[in-house]
DNA sequence: AAGATACTGTAGCACTCGCTACAATTTATA
DNA sequence: TATAAATTGTAGCGAGTGCTACAGTATCTT
């Protein structure tokens, strides 16, 4: 591996993290190099453009974030409440709650067809529901549908109450609770 | 009326239509001056900053939404799975699309603490949950939490499926028949 | 050792951003 | 009509944007 790559994946990790906690908004080249201790010049010696430093970082983030979710899940198949309820609490407690703000940043983007923010927001989305799909106990025909839901209702819920995720614990136990008598 | 205030809420009508199908991303003064037909300096002559600008133009959105809201809800109560058969209609077939799409936008930046954004993000969630607990005929106690879990599944859809709003059609089916059992 | 290749610093371009100084003109008031 | 006040145009500032031309140095290959 050549010095040149060896910087870029080092510097793909290290703002994995900015971009975390600080968004999309906050990522001039100049800002970008400071971070990595670099300069704007040789972000671009690493990467062609600044799409494709983005890009390459959301990627990393979003490869980082299926580990997490399947180590937190385990390998057994879930009941949805427990699909549901596993997703909150880590939600609520975990790292979980920056890679949530963060797609929302993305997906903000995304809704203008902006690109390469479209194509990343469709590739996560797509990853999620199959992720969760794939752990549901339940009937295949409504399995993604089910997916979908779950995973609106989580993300729906950082939209309305972003960093006081504590609001919406009332409406997940609701939500839980039907589940739960439905597909006990 | 002076003429000053005459052309700020015609500027602030004009605006809205703006910022609903394109966000908050095209937003210099530049650009909104042309939209308008003035020029950037007079923008700031109208308004004192563009943060104020763009409160306001916000602010006539979020009214208008509400007046929007109330016509489409009618007056009685609503069973849950009514609620949220209505609301989702209203998100499928009219303009409400583009306010959710711009509530998102406003929501990612207000993610990150960033004023006016904040406030108004609080505002809105605030108002929403409260007309939709308003219409909602259940119990006292939980109406607060269904009316957020209904809103945050309507907003989760958007969020997930962006543009392409009828992939939720499945999903949006499977809460209302939850709700349709346990509330009829 | 000579030449090719990989790497890096300096400086700046062409552009957009929100905003302002200043002067001119129109409109209202005395 | 004289004076004050409200309204508008011109022109540009200072800071930021992504990106590039060019020259220099280090590292590797023959």
């Amino acid at each position: 591996m050549s010095k040149k790559d060896i910087r870029r994946t080092e510097i793909i990790a290290t703002l994995a993290g900015h971009f975390l906690s600080n968004g999309l908004a906050d990522t001039g080249l100049r800002r970008l190099a400071e971070l990595t201790g670099t300069s704007d010049r040789m972000l671009l010696y690493y990467f062609d453009n600044k799409d494709e430093l983005v890009s390459a970082v959301l990627a990393h983030v979003g490869a980082e974030l299926a580990q997490t979710l399947n180590d937190v899940a385990g390998p057994g198949p879930l009941s949805p409440a427990q699909a549901l309820e596993m997703l909150w609490r880590t939600a609520r407690q975990g790292e979980f709650a920056d890679h949530l703000r963060l797609f929302l940043d993305i997906s903000s983007l995304a809704n203008r067809g902006n690109e390469p923010y479209r194509t990343i927001a469709t590739q996560l989305t797509g990853g999620w529901i199959a992720w969760m799909s794939a752990m549901l106990d339940y009937p295949e025909h409504d399995r993604e549908a089910l997916a979908a839901l779950i995973l609106a209702t989580v993300d729906g819920q950082v939209v309305l109450f972003q960093n006081d995720l504590a609001q919406g614990d009332a409406a997940i136990a609701q939500f839980s609770k039907m589940l739960q008598e439905r597909h006990p």
